[in-house]
DNA sequence: CATGAATGAGCCTTCATTCAT
DNA sequence: AATGAATGAAGGCTCATTCAT
């Protein structure tokens, strides 16, 4: 069943945010998904499946793709990625993900791709539709902008609103000198 | 002897860097280090020992507090943070040692705490020092610095200068509108 | 199953006997058992486990309440506990098993309570069966009763019949003065 | 020096009682003792030295031999022995080490041996000290004997007086029917 | 699809023992 | 005599993975 595939899918997530990908027990994501342990090995061949599949939800190629495809650009674009970003490691499980699948990426060739791209030809896109063009000064700001989404989640501070915080690096990244 | 110990966590380095924390067998260590594994546990009682011996140093908080320590304000501050914090970090072995780090922090409250300072007391007292004060925009500002740092170390663009980088992240968040 | 749950306690009753609770490798009782090493830590959880449930059944606790619980007074008790008693402990295994349990006690609060017990409360309980009092005199005996047979297993004594044994020591405690 | 000898046996003598002769480390006999892990080597070649010289000690032997020794019969011999042996074992340390060491002779020859000489020879000299002769009779009534001091000392009864406990089992071994 | 018994590799850790100093 | 660093052999235990049912 599909349905029970989600429902491992959704334990593993929650395990592995908790302990890593690496001490995490098949054991554990199968008691919270409330299926035997020799069924998770029925769907995922094996456990680095398992690892990479949720490794490649937690990156944010999704995002990035995503916004990337809409319709808007320059600041939009910004506001776009910058308020999916948020909003999607606002869920401290996702955040914990993310880290985890940066970690383990040097492990794990498919995520290291993963993360390749997303900081290298997506990247690279975002700025030319963002800045109009692709040079080095845009490539820096568009990174900056990355940058200061990910020390955002890393660690959220208490007192800043998620949209003061974005306004405030779009118009940092953005503004012409 | 000191230098067995030096020796030692100089291996561990090497290992956790490659397979990160949890990966890493003891085992192997011990061949790199050119010593019995027995001997690792004498050094260390337990491997969450060494584990957090090396995520301290892997964490950024040597360098803030050395450039804080030193007589430079403003910009030199910011120059001296940046440069110390991608020469630190140019090391491949530093780089995925600082990721693992942030990862197992979930595991290691030790660790966790560390990095909280890092991100929360230390950046603000940066603030203050750089932009003569500690409200919220010089917060972000701050926090925008680091990020940009961060993800210039994460995935190294290939085709820009440290130096121009640096230059470029620093006139954008400390310029005057 | 349980069946191999049998073979493994099995195994480890003869691997412990013979080594002693500490002395007894894992490898040893999964290779006698004819399972692998780690078949037993899914019987048993821990070694410990392993311990405590053997012990208990080398413990004479299940003779006294036997012969507690059939209908026999004044010398036939004596003589069911007695012969029961020599009768568990003539197998050599269950008597090296008995002395493990009593050593191992001291680190075994669950052990300690068993052999509490059946030298506290149980003793008493038979003293009153016995006879028909269980003031100091009573007490006592009983107790010299025990002694003469853990004495008799301890190092059976070639030359004398286990009945001509039992007959003496019943007489001795049970004598009217 | 022959008082650092002292040291460490008395120091193995309190650890082996309360963990038992092969839960105790040769690390925690060194501290208690202060000395370094190293000299207990020194002093004793193999830990198994430090636990045969320490089991004999913990025997009953030296009490048998010391009463068989003096000039006394009959009642005389067993109120020594009883009195000595409860004595001896009275110290809570000496009860464990000689349980511990009646658990450990399985494993140790030496030990074994002078078990038996204790319940074998030494038991038939006393036996035709106390009863003038050593028919079975009189070997039953010494075991009983014995088994009755053991099974006070392994558990001892709150109410019950040391002597009158010996003058009562005395009695009930050595009366005339 | 689903279970859970079974396996075997490997991990962390302990510990008796040795040895250079 | 005395130290404590160093070793190597296990030992208990975990866990991914397989497989008969």
């Amino acid at each position: 069943m599909e349905e029970t595939r989600k429902r491992i899918l959704d334990a593993a997530m929650n395990v592995f945010a908790e302990f890593g990908f690496f001490k995490a027990p098949a054991r554990l994501i199968a008691e919270k998904a409330g299926v035997s342990k020799g069924l998770i090995f029925w769907y995922f061949k094996r456990k680095d499946d398992l690892i990479s599949e949720i490794a490649s939800r937690a990156l944010p190629v999704d995002i990035i793709e995503n916004c990337l495809s809409k319709d808007v650009e320059r600041k939009e674009l910004l506001r776009c990625i910058g308020s999916s970003y948020i909003s999607k490691y606002s869920d401290e499980r996702m955040k914990k993900l993310l880290i985890h699948s940066i970690s383990a990426s040097s492990s794990y060739p498919l995520i290291s791709k993963m993360l390749d791209r997303s900081c290298g030809e997506m990247l690279r896109r975002a700025a030319l539709r963002v800045f109009g063009k692709d040079d080095k000064k845009s490539i820096i700001r568009m990174r900056a902008f990355f940058g200061s989404l990910l020390c955002y989640v890393l660690n959220r501070p208490q007192e800043i609103e998620e949209k003061e915080y974005i306004d405030e690096i779009i118009s940092l990244v953005y503004h012409e000198k």
